[in-house]
RNA sequence: GCGGGCGUGGCGGAACUGGUAGACGCGCUGGAUUUAGGUUCCAGUGACGAAAGUCGUGGGGGUUCAAGUCCCUCCGCCCGCACCA
């Protein structure tokens, strides 16, 4: 028999699951549903080694829920918006929309070769007119139900990409994509009120029991609940300033009342006061990027203001301007207690203010406890505290809510650190704000007859600023209330916002509105969704978020749009280096001994670490030079063996040689075990070798069935290679060999499923494998007749022997006690004791 | 600093509720068959030892008849957040 042609076959396979139409998924409420997603990709042009491996799981899933008898939607799409188009428009003069389009055919081309269970009727990019064109029926749905708003506020900018960003999109102070350290703008902007669900969004979390523990809590600090106090200080000028605290039991150790440099009032204050502006200016200097808050010294500036402590009108606290007060959180100005809180403690003793311990450690003497260099954080008694005295903090706290509530200068509240979601870009390539503004009328939707709103053909890229505002017409358009001219918005949707419902549109992706109920309802939730983990908190949340509001505008009748959700670990491969330090491909060298050397010569070449495949570090290996080579079911299952899929993955030359091996290895099993019996023959009374053949498979089908229930596939394709090793070495009936033989088919069919469809063929099979059942295992062949127990003498393996299922103790024991190396050990000493597990172990302790 | 995860052969990794550590794969060592091919087959492969056996899951201690698994403690690596009041 020849070797198996992977090009060929695959080739056969796709086309034949095209022409039967096999992965198109209807609407069917009489079947259980199954929808599973992988996070869709941006069209950058070429697909990675990290969308293969995405892909590849979501497959296998896909296909063995199918194989199940489930009805599965596995649908794929394209993130489609974004800067990448605008900067090829712009350094090719190319229409980003070409651009795009072309990468999305050419990347499609190159998913097709995966052999992926795709419904491929179901496609779309979000910058499809269709498409976005829902999203701003969407956008003003949810601002007419208040979930979006137009507010001047303190923005991140990120210089190099030209636009505003969210807070979610800045890491260590930089922007996202370019890397750019942010700076910050004053700019009315459009903001999502994702607030508005801080809290459910948090509480759901404990729902979510198929999600990743790590993505939780990640969450919960995103959303950073704390419960404490808002209070009002007394100011000496007559006004009031409003501060948040999660310690309102250490009120009698403030020493000082702090504002943020951004807080309007200091801002206020500013205009008189020449070197507060100065000291502000310095803070804004020193940003808040991570060295700069390692190393920064607490200032702070007096303004000569005081503030009246709320429970003693002679008590007067300085108000100062400190750095490490920050306007985002709370209400940017706080109550400084030096002894109980270490920043306020660096701030006094810099400042030389008082420092009144008022929490006292179990045991610790109020009189002689003192604070030094550390603040006090744990729990205690109150002193130096009038009416407190003696109480726990607990208490402290309530007792302090309660008479500031009763005075009514303040109330218990919730804070939050979640912020609103920030969705205007100034970007051209992206779905437009559909709304305008008008001298009269001010901000208004645009009306649903001028729906959608379509981005230009002409975009000028040669120029700074946002084209689509410096287009000569696009912008300019009349009010809809009173006729007069008014402008278009030109800001763009965040592609954030394209991506937080494109799951529902692929439950009926051409209904005319944006997500039809009935599909949803149906579909809805994604029962498996997978990929990075560097959407934690970006993609997720967001996502989260906007299924309330489909929900709120009744689109949908959940919450939750994930029900199960994957992390999988990134494609490693190593780095080498030459003797200038610089990167070195894979494709360069060549390896003799251990050592690597540049290809042809003996220059060698430096082999490092294992890290993500990247341009930047040239260790990027291309997943359709591998395709070609060895086909896809070889790259699909390197991409399941082995590493756990949740972990970082290394591919090597070595790992994928083997890999097309074993595809060979099944090929030669399928085709050249002899005497295997034909189609359909029944298993008649089985020698021993049939039998253990027999409990080889239906072991294998429990183990494998189990793995891909939990996402195990790196167990499953140890089952597999376990079960291939039992075919080859069994000497068993032709019937035993079938059985066998077919179910190890079916059990690569999700993984390699083309090898499988040829191995089904060939076995006489005029059905197709994705057309046909996953195999049950017969719970009488799983368990063994004879059980293994180990003997151990005082804890230590001496033996094993086999003995009948079911076998008393006591002849159990007599036969542990018989072995030869056991008795051996014992060395006629007394035995005290003979522990016997059933069906695991024997110890004898002497 | 806070939060989380991890540490098992040369490598990736198995080991369910404490019960034969190293399944399965890669690599490596012999041998056989083809030798135009990155083939295939057999045997071996944690360390030490001729063997019996001894030692082995980051280090140390503990609980237990029995510990990779449970408890305490220390060390190392990775990830997330970070002046959040």
């Amino acid at each position: 028999m020849a070797r198996y042609n992977a090009k060929e076959s695959e080739k056969h396979w796709q086309a034949q699951w095209a022409a039967k139409n096999a992965f198109a998924t209807a609407h069917d409420p009489a079947k259980a549903k199954c929808y599973v997603l992988e996070m869709f990709p941006y069209p950058s042009g070429r697909i990675h080694m990290g969308h293969v491996r995405n892909y590849t799981m979501g497959d296998v899933i896909a296909r063995f829920r199918r194989a199940q008898g489930y009805n599965v939607l596995h649908p794929m799409g394209w993130d489609a918006f974004g800067l990448p188009a605008e900067n090829a428009a712009r350094d090719k003069g190319v229409n980003p929309r070409d651009w795009t389009y072309d990468n999305i055919a050419a990347m499609r081309g190159q998913l097709k070769l995966m052999g992926l269970s795709i419904d491929w009727s179901r496609e779309f990019a979000t910058c499809d007119p269709e498409y976005y064109a829902e999203q701003q029926k969407l956008f003003i749905e949810f601002y007419k139900a208040g979930l979006v708003y137009r507010a001047e506020a303190d923005v991140n900018w990120d210089p190099v990409d030209q636009t505003v960003l969210a807070n979610e999109q800045v890491i260590d102070g930089r922007g996202w994509r370019s890397g750019a350290a942010v700076e910050r703008k004053k700019l009315s902007q459009w903001f999502f009120k994702i607030t508005a669900y801080s809290d459910d969004l948090l509480k759901a979390l404990d729902t979510l029991d198929r999600w990743p523990e790590k993505v939780r809590l990640m969450q919960k600090n995103w959303i950073g609940r704390s419960e404490g106090l808002r209070l009002a200080f007394q100011l000496s000028n007559g006004t009031a300033l409003d501060i948040f605290t999660t310690r309102p039991d250490t009120l009698f150790g403030a020493s000082f009342v702090a504002l943020s440099p951004d807080h309007p009032l200091t801002e206020e204050l500013a205009k008189k006061n020449p070197k507060l502006a100065e000291f502000v200016a310095e803070c804004r200097r020193l940003g808040t990027a991570e060295e700069a808050i390692e190393t920064a010294e607490k200032m702070g500036f007096d303004t000569g203001l005081t503030a009246t402590h709320p429970f003693d009108a002679n008590w007067k606290l300085p108000v100062m301007v400190a750095n490490f007060v920050l306007m985002g959180y709370g209400t940017g100005a706080i109550f400084g207690c030096p002894a109980h809180d270490q920043r306020d403690l660096d701030f006094a003793r810099k400042y030389r203010l008082p420092v009144t311990p008022v929490v006292i450690p179990e045991g610790a003497d109020p009189k002689t406890f003192e604070i030094g260099k550390e603040a006090y954080t744990g729990p205690g008694r109150l002193a130096n505290s009038r009416f407190l005295d003696g109480m726990s903090v607990d208490d402290a706290k309530n007792e302090v809510a309660k008479r500031i509530e009763t005075q009514g200068t303040g109330e218990r509240t919730v804070n939050y650190r979640l912020r609103d979601w920030l969705v205007s870009r100034q970007r051209p390539w992206g779905c437009p704000i559909p709304m305008i503004r008008c001298g009269k009328c001010g901000l208004q939707p645009v009306p649903e007859k001028d729906l959608p709103v379509l981005l230009p053909d002409n975009l000028e890229f040669k120029s700074s600023g946002n084209p689509l505002d410096s287009h000569p017409t696009w912008k300019h358009v009349k009010c809809p209330s009173c006729g007069g001219n008014a402008e278009r918005e030109t800001d763009t949707c965040d592609t954030f916002v394209d991506s937080s419902w494109y799951f529902a549109r692929f439950a009926d992706p051409n209904a005319k509105e944006p997500v039809n109920r009935k599909a949803a309802d149906y579909w809805l939730p994604v029962d498996q969704y997978i990929g990075g983990i560097e959407h934690a908190i970006l993609h997720l949340l967001y996502s989260r978020f906007f299924t309330r509001g489909l929900h709120k505008l009744g689109y949908t009748g959940i919450d939750e749009p994930f029900a199960g959700l994957f992390t999988q670990g990134m494609v490693c491969h190593e780095t080498y280096k030459n003797r200038n330090g610089e990167w070195v491909e894979p494709g360069e060298i060549e390896k003799r001994g251990g050592k690597a050397y540049l290809k042809g010569t003996n220059v060698e070449v430096e082999i490092g670490a294992s890290e993500k495949m990247s341009k930047s570090k040239k260790n990027v290996i291309a997943p359709e030079t591998i395709i070609d080579e060895y086909g896809a079911d070889t790259i699909r299952w390197f991409m399941l063996s082995d590493t756990p899929p949740e972990r970082d993955i290394e591919w090597t030359d070595e790992g994928a040689e083997g890999c097309w091996r074993f595809v060979q290895r099944i090929w030669r099993l399928v085709t050249e075990t002899e005497g295997i019996a034909p189609p359909g023959a029944a298993i008649g009374d089985a020698d021993n070798a049939s039998l253990e053949l027999r409990r080889a498979t239906h072991r294998a089908i429990a183990a494998v069935t189990d793995d891909l229930e939990n996402l195990r596939f790196n167990r499953a394709v140890a089952q597999i290679y376990t079960l291939a090793n039992a075919i080859g070495a069994a000497d068993a009936s032709g019937a035993a060999k079938r059985e066998a033989l077919e179910t190890l088919v079916k059990l690569i069919g999700p993984m390699m499923p083309h090898l499988a469809e040829s191995c089904w063929q060939a076995l006489g099979h005029k059905s197709l494998i994705v057309e046909t059942a996953w195999p049950k295992a017969d719970g009488a062949l799983t368990r063994s007749d004879t059980v293994t127990y180990a003997v151990q003498v005082n804890g230590k393996l001496r033996g094993t022997f086999q003995i009948a299922q079911g076998t008393e103790n006591g002849a159990v024991q007599e036969k542990a006690l018989g072995l030869e190396p056991v008795a051996r050990a014992i060395d006629g000493k007394p035995v005290k004791r003979v522990i016997v597990v059933r069906e695991r172990i024997v110890n004898v302790v002497i």
